[in-house]
DNA sequence: CTCGGTGCTGAACATGCGTTTAGTGTGCTG
DNA sequence: CAGCACACTAAACGCATGTTCAGCACCGAG
């Protein structure tokens, strides 16, 4: 049931209730309330969320490639479909997937650095937010900026993004962008020695 | 009159109007509808950013320090706030802003790179698309995650993001994040010779 | 069969929205 | 002063929304 909602939060309860073929005054009468039921909802996909994480752990958690990925987004195509709305329009669902993301983020990054993989950070917390914000901002600009005209396209959408944005982003992992170091080490310097005292 | 609409776009028309001193009926039948007063917005603003950026060519053209962009945001903080809720919502003036903004960044990391201050790419329009895209993306859904409770205060607010995301930004401009060129190497040889005929 | 509970509905209600309309003052023109 | 256009408003309208209410049909228990 929680999958109706995915088709807009600002949209009727009567849209939602037809779609589950009852009347609105049913689900209201279930649910309470409309906010009630958007919490509902919300649980709901937090728990969805888990038990996908969970059971990509029971994958292969070393040797995913992002086929794998492709296939998990499109086992649950709704729940991204939520999740982007939830982003876009923020509130509490979008705020704890971030943040539970984030410390999944630095943990992930850790156990690479530790690896040698990654190379290691100034400010490892910064830098997994820096990464993850990036990176699920672009995909939410993307789909803000030219939506798929059928809801249902999402998941094809997602492939497509991720599929022209892996270049120039594992570019940039790996080779960087900027040819000198002039840049970050001015402000190295800068931060070890502010010019000005106006800012702690 | 136009920064009165940055209150919100879902925002009621008599909102708008109790802010302009004047009757809901004055705003319609001055504008037409909703939707007019929204597109008049939208060419109005539109047409500060070019003014603005056109200032900002009078100015310092190269030794822009970020302190100038903050001093630039700061100057036209309501056109920052209804851009934002633009790019929240979608719409022409986000996605006219976007796609000049990606020439433009297209234009100036070409420019770059022939001054040798930046890498070249393998798809410089891609990457040119990745990097603004992840940039304004990381922004907007650090703003809505938690938006400042006075919207007085964005100005505050985006300081004190780019602040906390200048370090990993340019870190990884310079630096990278990969230790190895592995993943990179190997979707070079996949796209280079693809395993399976499925996609173009 | 009757009773009561339960899942459910159609119609109504209150509210807030964008918009329309009739009308009012105000100032400019003759 | 008369006429008129114009800026503006108060009140209303039509509509969509979330929500409520009285009642309907079913169904197991007595």
């Amino acid at each position: 049931m929680a999958r109706f909602a995915a088709e807009g939060f600002g949209a009727p309860v009567r849209a939602v209730a037809a779609d589950a073929g009852v009347s609105p005054a049913l689900v209201i009468h279930h649910f309470g309330s409309k906010e009630r039921l958007r919490h509902e909802c919300d649980q709901h996909v937090l728990a969805l969320i888990r038990a996908a994480k969970n059971e990509n752990i029971g994958r292969a958690a070393e040797g995913k490639s992002f086929f794998e990925a492709f296939a998990t987004v499109e086992r649950h195509a709704p729940l991204v479909g939520y999740l982007l709305r939830s982003l876009q329009a923020g509130g509490t669902v979008a705020r704890s997937f971030v943040d539970q993301m984030l410390t999944d983020s630095e943990q992930y990054t850790a156990a690479a650095v530790e690896a040698g993989v990654a190379r290691p950070s100034r400010d490892e917390r910064a830098r997994a937010r820096y990464l993850t914000l990036s990176a699920l901002g672009a995909l939410l600009l993307s789909v803000t900026l030219d939506p798929p005209a059928d809801p249902a396209d999402l998941t094809a959408y997602v492939r497509r993004f991720f599929t022209e944005s892996y270049l120039p982003m594992i570019e940039l992992y790996t080779e960087g962008f900027l040819a000198d170091r002039r840049m970050l080490d001015d402000y190295l310097l800068y931060v070890s020695d502010p010019p000005r005292g106006e800012e702690s």
